[in-house]
DNA sequence: CGAATTTATGAAACCCGTTTCATAAGCAGG
DNA sequence: CCTGCTTATGAAACGGGTTTCATAAATTCG
């Protein structure tokens, strides 16, 4: 590797000292046209480019940003990260991508590796951090992981998505999932389903309790009961989709016309086992998701599902972090995006 | 936000000199028992951690990397990237993921994109690159941007993934696709397809060249005729399968009975056109993909596919590149992964 | 043309760690 | 108790920029 040219290399080869060449870098102030260009022409000559570290160091900002979450393999979080990366580009920020690796391991490895990168991304001094799901959307978050995460909060702006920690003043980006379940189930109870399920999702993460929560004040107020026993919860995959629609299959007794999921992937699952099972969708059962990411579109039927406006939150959180980063203006603690009904194919009036 | 404590604030408390506090940290040269403990103390009453910034300038060596790759939205690349992040994070890497956003616009503003990038990841200061796909992965890649690449390899240990850049003499890690390829054609010639089709992909990208050279070897050593007709390229998404799968629905004369993908997406894609044709697949029409994303197996039929050994593309690349780093070893200019054909429900033998 | 400004430039401090080199302290052996 | 060696510690340089402050050069004005 050539070892790099410095400031000090064009300065002397220039006649100049660093502060002038430092001038017309950042064009702090006036230069002698001759000067200019005469260290012009050795930045281009040697291609010199400026340490960050160095600049960083002493500007005490780094235009970097953390960026935490759980699972890049979902689907959700690439669409959440494409709208993040938009407008964080287009603010000259760079960020680290942090994937704590939810997929593969229990959930107490998971938030070992958030510390382990919360404590990272201090150190590299990034300029602020956005958390999307994981601890923060934790229910029953301990004390000692709030703790930490307020410690986080007074060093470096931060951001949750989607997040929520109970008895914490962060600045959240959400949509109004308890809302949105609510719209889905609605669409299901006008097309006339009565009986209608529920499965996926985590009892403990609050993305699940805010969509279940949704679904059943939905039925409460078409005043339908709620079957506890068709209320499965296991995860967010399309694998547990399937186990859990299998499980709703192999039941006693008459079958749900409907089932709302959890999110798309488990959504996708139901859909396959129905298939497998011989049913028709949505002839014979009706699947909704949440998330609406690319693949629902794509299934067949095409999946019925909520938007959570992925891309749009992301742009939102970015938004957030960049203002609580340039401290231009006061920001809203919570800011909430409307998640929007896509009706698609999976879903149809109850054939009875 | 609190203003970061410093090794000197640590250093007047203990009245110890920095260096002594720098002794501690890093483990660097025995400390007499009793002070270090008074040091670390300090070290945890103010949850202390030292500034990465200041370490990397001295130290030159940051433990950052830079991806890039043309669109996380696309499921190939967050399974290379969970590959990577496995590796990396072992290896005490963290990485800043580059997006350049290849699906919303022309190919023009990638390659500036990619410049842009290669730049600001160059003035962080990474320890290395990793480039997936993008330029390098254009067959007519001008001189003008295999120079700046070039360049950049003088500067920083460089790993491209699956690409090419024609003429040129950098580390790659690639999977052999026109193997795989042949692979895939030959079991549908092994089920006794005579007339197949090849869909999918970007005739100027290396990986689509590939892909199809690995097409006319299988047809070509069964004696079998390609018909030029029935190969359409067009991209890698599915909207893009499903528009060529419709074109050759829509040509005149008899259909194939097998059609090959470029990837998955467009496989998923050309069986959605398919069945919406009221075709069957695979009765009717056998269909494979090349990728294995997560989706392959959850659609309907699952589809018969290539796999690229996303996690082990992504894991091996990062073990070259933290090689290159370490310089310990000298390292292949090119490793090679064996793809894997997974069979599945989109393929059968022929109906007639 | 000399005084008063304005403009261009350099020296040095600073950011926050690590590392070298020198010195001081501790300790064993004679 | 002194010599010689090991261990513990500090002062200062360093990494590569930016910024302040002071000075030198150039310009305007009376």
């Amino acid at each position: 590797m050539m070892k790099p040219v410095t400031v000090y290399d064009i300065a002397k080869e220039a006649n100049v000292s660093v502060a002038t060449v430092s001038r017309v870098l950042n064009n702090t102030a006036p230069v002698k046209a001759s000067t200019r260009e005469r260290i012009q022409g050795l930045i281009n000559k040697y291609q010199f480019q400026p340490n960050a570290l160095a600049r960083s160091l002493i500007k005490k900002a780094t235009g970097m940003i953390g960026i935490i979450l759980p699972d890049i393999t979902n689907p959700f979080f690439p669409e959440v990260l494409a709208g993040l990366e938009q407008e964080a580009r287009k603010r000259g920020y760079t960020y680290f991508l942090c994937d704590t690796g939810s997929s593969n391991q229990d959930i107490k490895d998971q938030y070992k590796r958030e510390s382990q990168y919360l404590n990272i991304l201090i150190e590299k001094q990034v300029d602020g951090i956005i958390m999307i799901g994981g601890r923060i959307d934790l229910h029953k978050c301990s004390k000692e992981m709030a703790n930490e995460v307020a410690e986080v909060n007074k060093r470096v702006p931060l951001v949750f998505i989607n997040g929520n920690l109970p008895g914490a003043r962060y600045h959240r980006v959400v949509v109004d999932e308890t809302a949105g379940a609510m719209r889905v189930t609605e669409h299901l109870i006008g097309l006339g389903h009565r009986d209608i399920a529920f499965i996926g999702g985590y009892p403990q993460m609050s993305n699940t309790v805010r969509r279940l929560e949704g679904f059943r004040m939905a039925m409460e107020r078409a005043e339908l009961p709620v079957r506890e026993d068709w209320i499965n919860h296991g995860g967010f995959s399309v694998q547990r989709g399937k186990e859990l629609m299998d499980r709703l299959l192999g039941m006693e007794g008459k079958p749900p016309t409907a089932v709302v999921c959890a999110n798309d992937l488990v959504g996708i699952g139901a859909i396959k086992a129905a298939v497998k099972a011989g049913l028709q969708v949505p002839r014979d059962l009706s699947i909704t998701g949440v998330d609406d990411v690319p693949m629902a579109a794509n299934v067949i039927p095409e999946l019925t599902t909520l938007s959570l406006k992925c891309r749009e939150l992301g742009r939102t959180a970015a938004n957030v972090l960049h203002l609580l980063i340039s401290k231009s203006e006061p920001v809203e603690l919570l800011t909430t995006l409307q998640p929007e009904l896509v009706i698609r194919e999976s879903t149809s009036p109850p054939a009875g």
